[in-house]
DNA sequence: TCTATTCTATCTACTAGAAGGTAGGCAAAT
DNA sequence: ATTTGCCTACCTTCTAGTAGATAGAATAGA
């Protein structure tokens, strides 16, 4: 792995853990063995590093849900796979997801994070729509409102129970809650 | 009013705009015209300051969620009026509510802060455990689990539509989320 | 092929500013 | 006479970020 790819990747993990602006160069250099200034070398800002966390996150998250939605299953067991792989982020040190911890921080960031964590967002509702919309059609899913909104709705649920398993440092919260709100929609 | 509450209701509003480790105590004396110092006489440390903003909080709250309840209304309208209250919190500001803000930072706060969090999420999760009951028995919500076990997600979803209508900085976001999410577990 | 140059990735050393926090003084209120 | 509430002045540590040196790899020209 390449030093850059290293610096993302810890960075990532300690944006999950503690936040944007609980986090510093000098926090990555210790756990890399690395001198900050070669952290500024490749990473010119930090805002420039926090873009480049959420760009790649988007790709490998993106990688992940079109390998989900190839899968020959039910729209059912696909919206459960997306549950179970919020809950694989979370890991066993209550990471949040690193978008939901940008949107606390926005008001303190540029534009060019903002987009990113903006199309993150859109990443996920559009690809929770396609599953809804699939399982409207052949009778798996129940509601009452557009695929789209309903989506919206299932995404900021699925954030919201991220928080409050972080919040008591339980990991139950986040699965329990996530199979309820899955069965709110269940026909 | 006192400059403790002065402090207090600052520190309040500028936890929930930008989170506990992006305000300084520097930022609370320009706004309150007032030297760090002074500040720190009322509240010694950082960590003092955001458990009583909690505290504070927290009391407030649960005053106006007690009006919600007191008034005769339906379970219907009382969960309506809990869902306004989040969005005057949103405010024309994007704010989040604290609880939101602690709960991203929580791994770099104290236990005093910590138990606050949960404390809030708690007073929550019993307020609308207790209207979902009332609302599932008068047959005016329907939902196939327990009202605790509802509460939490729904508290949960609400606190993920606040995050997201920050995102994208759009009221809409929230007041639409609230009202979808609300039908879910409408009868 | 040998040499000169440029590029890459790191380092040491440094800066200016901001952070949270402390010590001690002072005036007004109790 | 003591307490309250604020002040000035200061401290230490951390922050993001810069300048310049260096060693080695890659590249280009003769």
């Amino acid at each position: 792995m390449t030093t850059s790819e290293q610096i993302i990747d810890t960075a990532t993990v300690l944006l999950q853990k503690h936040g944007f602006n609980a986090f510093s160069y000098s926090d990555i250099s210790k756990l890399i063995g690395i001198k900050t200034a070669s952290i500024h070398y490749h990473y010119p800002s930090k805002y420039d590093l926090g873009k480049s966390v959420m760009a790649k996150y988007r790709i490998m998250h993106k990688m992940v849900l079109k390998k989900i939605s190839a899968e020959s299953n039910s729209p059912l067991k696909k919206l459960q796979d997306f549950t179970y792989l919020l809950s694989c982020t979370m890991g066993k040190d209550y990471r949040m997801c690193p978008c939901g911890m940008l949107t606390t921080d926005i008001s303190t960031l540029p534009d060019s994070i903002k987009l990113e964590v903006q199309g993150f967002y859109l990443d996920n509702e559009t690809w929770l729509a396609s599953i809804l919309k699939e399982g409207l059609e052949n009778g798996v899913f129940k509601f009452d409102m557009s695929p789209d909104e309903c989506a919206k709705i299932l995404f900021a649920s699925f954030e919201g129970a991220m928080l409050s398993a972080r919040a008591f440092e339980d990991k139950n919260r986040l699965t329990s809650s996530l199979k309820q709100i899955i069965k709110l929609i269940q026909a």
